[in-house]
DNA sequence: TCTATCATAATTGTTCACAATTTTTGTATT
DNA sequence: AATACAAAAATTGTGAACAATTATGATAGA
C-alpha cells in the first residue's frame, strides 16, 4: 500500500517545495533524511539523484545536495518555457476537454477562492499550481504534463525564493477567465489569456530584492514518526 | 581529464541510440556494461537511473534496464513537445543569433550536406539532430536546449524503432531553408518551415510497419578494451 | 582579540558481501 | 512431442562497513 521510501521522500520534498516550506538553499542532509523517513541511506541518495534530475536539488560533490537557488536567469528561462508548453497544452485543451473536465477545473477553482477568502496562502498557492497540473493532464500529452510539472516545481522555488507581491494571489481571477475560454472552446482568447497571465506572475516576481534567507530542515518533511 | 565512469556510460549509451546502434528493446544488463566500461556495478546502476530519468531507458524491477519503446502515441507527443519547444527556441534565435552563430549553423549544414553527398548515413542523422541542438544552443535558454536534447535522444529511438522512408534524410534541404529565414531574420518564416519541418519527419515515420527488430548489446557501445 | 594550525567530528562517497527475484536449464510425466 | 515442475544459474536489490572529504572546534601564537 505505502510506496517505497524514495518516493515518499521525493514526493515529500516535492511537496515541501510546492507549499515553500523549503526553502532554497536549504541543506538536504542524506542521515537527518533517513531518520525522518526512518530508511536507508542508499534510498535517501537514490531519491536526492532523482531530485536533483528534476532541478529542484542541486547536488555538490563532497559537500551533500541542497535545494536549488535559482538566479534570475533561471527565472526567466523557466516562465519562458512554461509559456512555450502551457501554449500547446491550453490548445490540446480546448480541443480535448469534456464536461468532467471542466467540472474538475471548475471544482478546483471553486476550492482556490475558498482558500483565499480564509487567507489559507499555502493552500491556495498549491490549488492554483494544481489548476495549472489539471490543464495539463486535459491536455493529454504525457511529454508535456510531465515538464510543466517540472516546470511547476521550479516556479514555486522562484517565488519563494524572491516573494511576490500581493497581487499574484489575486491571478485567480485569470484562471477563472481562461477556464471561461475553455468552456467557450475559444482558442485564441485561451492562449491570450495564459500566456498573459503567465507573463502577469513573472512580473510580479521582486528580482530587486535581496533573496530570502533560507529556512532549516527540521521537521518540516515527513512528520512520518513511527512510534513502534 | 577522462571523466567519471557513469558519465562515460551515459554519454555512450546516448550516443549509441542517437546513431540507432542501439535499438528499442535491447536489454542493458548491469554486468555487461561494468564489464564493457570496467567499472564498478554502482557506477552502472547510476547510469542507467540517469538514463531512466531521461526517459530513453525503461527499468523495470527486478529485470533489469531496457532501451526504451516508445509507442505510437509517444511519439505523437514526443513531436507535439518538439513542435512546442522549438517554436519558441526559434524565435529566440532570430533574435538573437549573431554571425558566429550564423556560421556555427553553415558549417554543420554543409558538412551535413557531405555525409549525405557520401551516403554516410549514420553522420547524416547525427549532424541533423546537431543542427537542432545548435538551434537550442542559440535560442540561449538551457531550460528549453535541455528538453530538446532528452527529446531528441527520444525522436532518433523513434526513427529507429519505426523506420522512416529515404525521404525524411532529404530533408537537409529543410534546414537550409530554415538557416536562410533566421539570416534574413523573418521569424515567421523560420516558425513556418520548422513546424513544416517538424511535421514532415512525423509524418515520414511509418508506424504501420511492425517495429524493427531489437539488437544486442554486444560491441555495440564503448569499445574502450583497456589491454592493460 | 584575531588568525592560523591542527585534531576531532560529522558527512559524503565507494566497495563488497549477502538477500531476493527472475531466468534458464534439466527432468519427469502425460 | 509437449507441458509441468523443480533445481541451478544468473541477475537485480539492499544494507552495512570502510574510505575519503569536508566542517567544526580547540589551542597556540601574534
Amino acid at each position: 500500500m505505502s510506496q517505497s521510501p524514495e518516493q515518499q521522500i521525493v514526493e515529500h520534498v516535492l511537496d515541501a517545495i510546492a507549499d515553500q516550506k523549503l526553502r532554497a538553499g536549504t541543506k538536504l542532509g542524506e542521515q537527518s533524511l533517513s531518520e525522518i523517513f526512518s530508511c536507508n541511506r542508499t534510498q535517501v541518495r537514490r531519491a536526492l539523484a532523482t531530485l536533483t534530475g528534476y532541478h529542484v536539488v542541486e547536488h555538490l560533490p563532497n559537500r551533500g545536495a541542497y535545494v536549488a537557488t535559482p538566479s534570475e536567469a533561471d527565472a526567466r528561462h523557466v516562465f519562458e518555457a512554461r509559456r512555450a508548453i502551457e501554449m500547446t497544452i491550453c490548445k490540446n485543451v480546448v480541443q480535448f476537454a469534456n464536461p468532467a473536465d471542466h467540472a474538475r477545473l471548475r471544482a478546483n477553482l471553486a476550492q482556490e477562492h475558498e482558500a483565499n477568502g480564509a487567507g489559507n496562502r499555502a493552500l491556495a498557492i498549491r490549488l492554483s499550481r494544481q489548476f495549472h497540473l489539471i490543464l495539463a493532464e486535459v491536455g493529454r500529452n504525457p511529454v508535456l504534463s510531465q515538464y510543466l510539472e517540472e516546470l511547476t516545481m521550479r516556479t514555486s522555488l522562484v517565488l519563494g525564493l524572491y516573494g511576490s507581491d500581493q497581487r499574484s494571489l489575486c491571478a485567480v481571477d485569470e484562471h477563472a477567465g481562461i477556464l471561461d475560454a475553455i468552456e467557450r472552446r475559444d482558442e485564441a482568447a485561451v492562449c491570450r489569456e495564459i500566456e498573459a497571465h503567465l507573463r502577469h506572475i513573472e512580473a510580479a516576481v521582486d528580482f530587486a530584492g535581496a533573496p530570502k534567507p533560507r529556512g532549516a530542515l527540521s521537521s518540516l518533511l515527513g512528520p512520518i514518526v513511527i512510534p513502534t
